[in-house]
DNA sequence: TTTGGCATGTAATCCGTTACATGATTAG
DNA sequence: CTAATCATGTAACGGATTACATGCCAAA
């Protein structure tokens, strides 16, 4: 028999926790002021959909967890007759999201299901490609729609507007539709069975 | 007490699998050839890690579970001296991978921090979101410049190469950091102070 | 000889989704 | 009345990451 003493796992030594982004985004929108999961939830839906998400499964486990941790407080909404939990940010959630806020942003690397199945497309039928990119391009080009009335809509908003930065995430968002688009178009010609 | 009975839970109907992109990613690579866990992990590194990315701490486990599937097959290199253990697609496996080239795409919500953080911008010196967006704009235009210089090497590849359908997958890359560097200028120059 | 790359794997943990479960309120 | 929306929560699970653990081989 190997000797089992040299087998005994050592204590493992804690990794600092990768903190969820969950977390962060939602100190950002109680930072603008009290809200339920659910309004969160909507928020995150309407606003910033195109470059961010969030479960309502996950969302309300953490923000009991935030809850203890004293980033956030809940109080049960009186004015409302249905039962609603809002949650308001603390000093020290406000402080948290501030110092994350200085923290150099961390780049999650990307996963584009269309791309890997292009990369793959010589397992494939052409054709079957040439759907995917078009109906693709149809995603693509019906949110930059939606983008660029909202931020058609965000035009006049100043420097100094608190929408300011919400117009700065759609023009990303209109930026980064058009180019998929062009994409798409390119593919397409180059895939086009005709030419 | 209340009834213990009622709240006995059911047996839970169990859903489909949402079956993980690792596993075609796996067979689409297979596909090509057979391949070590390492020789994938490099691969997609080194050519799909612009839209694709893979941590060898999963290749490994799940390459064992489609090795049970009988999606691949594993032999042990013998050619080489230190231990290699090389794997082929299979005939079922190619049969996966194909029927999965077909279905339609699922789009996976994106998590931009760098958003994010701008979204929530009126919480932080503007500054921060300035360094912030500059570091951006240098990760993304170092990452333009080395896809431009692999679609330039590709662009003798003809319609009929194996190689044209990387050459459009970098094509995509290409354009989408365009549109992000595009993207950060215009931020850039909206939160610069001096105007 | 030591560093770095090759190579495989496990352990711990976490982040997050979907489905389930429940019920009140409101609009048509 | 009834369907949709509001609203909160739990259960089960799964996908994936990071760190740990181990060791060979080649080159400087």
């Amino acid at each position: 028999m190997a000797p089992l003493a040299s087998r005994r796992p050592r204590p493992r030594a804690v990794s600092a926790p990768p903190a969820s982004r969950t977390r962060y985004a939602i100190l950002g929108l109680l930072a603008d002021g009290p809200r339920s999961g659910y309004d969160i939830k909507k928020e995150v839906g309407e606003r910033i959909a195109h470059f961010w998400n969030e479960s309502l499964g996950n969302l309300y486990p953490v923000l009991r967890a935030m809850t203890e941790d004293g980033l956030v407080t809940r109080s049960d909404d009186a004015r409302s007759a249905r039962a609603r939990a809002v949650y308001r940010i603390t000093p020290a959630g406000r402080r948290r999201l501030e110092a994350w806020l200085r923290e150099p942003v961390v780049a999650s690397p990307p996963r584009l299901e269309i791309l890997l199945k292009v990369y793959f497309g010589a397992h494939t039928d052409p054709a079957v490609l040439i759907a995917h990119v078009a109906a693709y391009r149809a995603e693509r080009a019906s949110q930059l729609a939606m983008l660029e009335r909202v931020h058609h809509e965000l035009r006049a908003t100043g420097r100094s507007s608190g929408l300011r930065y919400l117009r700065l995430t759609v023009a990303a968002g209109v930026h980064a539709a058009k180019a998929a688009i062009a994409w798409c178009d390119e593919a397409l010609a180059e895939l086009d069975p005709r030419t």
